[in-house]
DNA sequence: TCAAAAGTGTTGTTGATACACCCATGT
DNA sequence: ACATGGGTGTATCAACAACACTTTTGA
């Protein structure tokens, strides 16, 4: 069998995170739908990126699939946060006139498993760019396509609950990054506020964060220190946390 | 529609937690595979409880259906912890014996949706009982057939997170417990031990844990107050947790 | 009267919170 | 020289960890 045959009852939906220093984005396809006859355009929204899986494909290798084809990025941070599946979720009158104009059974029961991914937008060039795939602020994001607004809360408060207990802020950095950059991004991410001075505090008690010799360059102010993420010290010096905070 | 028309390609596991003051049980179905000529027993080994979906069935409810098929009871606590899809996850020879034997086509790619619940055994009386139904000590559990195992071993994974953040312990017990049944449950599920008077300082701090006017009957010592969760103070009470204990 | 689990306080240590000023750089 | 963000310390309070004895019941 070779990957070509796609499975059609199963699909990944990829909810892209990008972190610009500022605020946190998420990667959405402009979907348009021109009259057959026409070519008047009937309507204009925005889905998630995802696609059908292959009948020999794993749901990971999916995922990881549609992240590269938009990327060409490898070995990216990928976490699945659940299955959509509800009888109503491609039932909307756009989404079945679009399913119906790209040759698909407009009745057929879809399950959506969705991957949310980490990734520092300076570190990414769009491979559609200037096509139908851009980033968006995620705080300004309204509607979507399918049950894609769904899906995108899902991954939020999935990505804010593993932010909260396992070091994943790093992915949505370079290499090496800021304090202030950690710091901006978890105020970010969880929508709060912090203390400078605590947080430099909390981060101290983190032996796998490792301050390097390096410094920021061409800032108009005093240059920060650069830090990187060290996964080895991380996975020797992990204790599990037996705080149940309930 | 009916409900009675079945997708199968999608379908439900349902990992039912039961706690009996000892241990942590699953409920498993004992599936043995007889030579359709003979009768003769080809191999008897274990699942986990699950189904197929309705086509007009959220996933939700179907695994709400298996719960209530086996045990009667509605309105408990149901948590989708991943979805299950791997390209060899019914590929054993076992189960694609037991997929022939049972009219289905084992070439099929099906996904499975994991459900864990959870309940408190003594509120139980199973449906099959005698059958083929049966509460088995998690600790116990070796393997299983197709891969229902890592599909456990995941629930539990998922079980021990929600239970160090959220207050789920209560679901494990009858409507009213004691401190020390509540302990354990959190050193049986989390596999630690805990200070009793730690624990009972943490336990004083949580307004929701709401003592009653009433103890322990029948016991061969000093008989134990008993407590009671109430949603309705913990939904008042909490508070946003931030410690990002990463 | 014995066995079994319930219930209860103190101390030392660690982490959380609140808060204000000087420093290094580019323009 | 000025604007900008970098970097630092202290004091108070809350939670964590370690630890041992008395009480109440049924058998």
């Amino acid at each position: 069998m070779t990957k070509t045959v796609m499975n059609n009852t199963i699909s990944v939906d990829c909810v892209i995170f990008g972190f610009d220093f500022e605020k946190l984005n998420v990667l959405l396809v402009d979907r348009e739908l021109k009259d057959e006859n026409n070519g008047e355009e009937l309507f204009s929204d925005l889905t998630l990126t995802g696609n059908h899986i292959f009948e020999n494909e794993s749901l990971e290798n999916a995922a990881a699939r549609v992240l590269f084809d938009l990327t060409g990025l490898e070995n990216i941070y990928l976490k699945q946060f659940g299955a959509f599946c509800d009888p109503g979720r491609l039932k909307r009158p756009n989404d079945q006139a679009w399913l119906r104009a790209s040759g698909r059974d407009p009745e057929s029961r879809i399950i959506s498993v969705g991957y949310y991914s980490l990734l520092a937008t300076e570190n990414v060039t769009l491979k559609w760019k200037g096509r139908n795939v851009k980033w968006y602020p995620v705080s300004e994001v309204k509607d979507l396509a399918f049950d894609h607004m769904v899906i995108l809360k899902s991954a939020l408060q999935a990505l804010r609950r593993e932010l909260l207990h396992e070091p994943i802020g790093f992915e949505l950095l370079p290499e090496k990054f800021t304090l202030s950059q950690l710091q901006k991004l978890y105020e970010v991410v969880l929508d709060v506020e912090l203390d400078k001075r605590n947080f430099r505090k909390k981060i101290a008690r983190m032996k796998y964060l490792i301050a390097l010799d390096e410094k920021q360059k061409g800032v108009a102010h005093k240059p920060a220190r650069l830090y990187m993420f060290s996964r080895e010290v991380y996975e020797k010096t992990r204790k599990e946390v037996l705080d149940f905070n309930i």
